[in-house]
DNA sequence: TCCTTATTGCGACAGTTGTTGCAATAAGCT
DNA sequence: AGCTTATTGCAACAACTGTCGCAATAAGGA
């Protein structure tokens, strides 16, 4: 061992980087076509590569996911009308859209049954922007007023979420267009700030 | 093919009896010790039974859970005090030691997975009567006037269950006491009939 | 261009999963 | 008790999964 970390040189030229593309989008193709059905063998079969280097490269199935996910971002439009009540209408229909996506799906319902403690890690990460944003919307209505200040706008976001990730990847009954308004409209009643009715 | 049905006994007798408690008392003992991390191979062995038979009996994943859950009922009393607001407190404390049973996260996140359809409706089927007793007990709300009888109560149940079973099984992040009663109180201001105050 | 070495492909391996044919067992009936 | 046959155990099977050593390849620098 010299003194000197003799750190190894990466090497991430091309042939790596076009492998690590060619598997994520394999992933997310597999999630697209069959759900959650498919394993590690046809990754690597779609993506070109021979099965020990996906192995090599992304040791746990939550890194192989997360792979795929770096390069899906749904266009999450976080509404900004300006009115609550509006604002919450827009979102959960959004979401509903977003939680139907076959690979929104897949991914939560691999990660649910991944008993690698991390793979939770990797769900929180995938939804931490939109998370982010939506906690942002629900502050926007809280200094207008709208809102409740007092109130945990983490608790209002999950309460938003919560029903339609249960739907989808659980008990897999789609979502009416009812069914959206009413969840819509119970989180507009429970926020409303008394003070200004 | 003879006319008349010539349809086999069952034979329900005491062995095959007996098999099929073992069975149900395995999974359910591998789902507390091992969450979800255990295989069908695990299942015999622990039953004291040969593969190829829980294979025969119970073709898909979702038959053997079914099998487990069939002896496992959590006593989930619906509370009913007679005041709205208890009864959702009570109940929301219920919901979280309910959904953090390692059975209940094992189940959940098994059939989560399953590429069978028919894996929601085992979920379904075991939630069955712990939902009846809860749009009962909103019903019992309605029926005093302290819920607006004019909002889902399928929808008031999914709100306060979603949340937790959304933490308990995919973030794994346990709930605390605070964000149980945040979660209740905002389901008892979405839930407040405006008429009587 | 040539050299060093990180990374990939290849083939082999043990372990696991789900299936099947056949013989042994025991349930249900007379 | 004895007979019939549904059900189980057994063993072998192909398919799949994840790992490893080794040779081939190509990235990054001289």
């Amino acid at each position: 061992m010299s003194v000197d970390s003799p750190r190894s040189r990466s090497r991430p030229g091309g042939r790596s980087e076009r492998i690590r593309e060619a598997v994520g989008a394999a992933v997310l193709e597999l999630f697209r076509e069959r759900q959650f059905a498919f394993g590690v063998a046809d990754v690597a079969e779609r993506a070109g590569v021979h099965r020990a280097t996906v192995y090599r490269r992304w040791p746990t199935r939550g890194e192989l996911i997360a792979e795929g996910l770096s390069s899906f971002f749904q266009v999450v439009s976080v509404p900004d009308t300006g009115a609550w009540a509006s604002d919450v209408h827009a979102l959960a229909q959004t979401l509903a859209h977003f939680f139907s996506d076959p690979v929104e799906i897949g991914v939560v319902s691999s990660l649910a049954a991944d008993s690698d403690p991390r793979a939770s890690e990797v769900i929180q990460r995938h939804w931490q922007p939109y998370v982010e944003a939506m906690i942002a919307m629900v502050d926007r209505a809280k200094a207008r007023g709208e809102v409740e200040a007092g109130l945990s706008s983490g608790r209002i976001v999950e309460m938003l979420t919560a029903p339609f990730v249960m739907r989808t990847a659980l008990v897999r009954i789609p979502v009416t267009d009812r069914q959206i308004r009413e969840v819509a409209d119970l989180v507009i009643r429970a926020t409303a700030d008394d003070r200004h009715p």
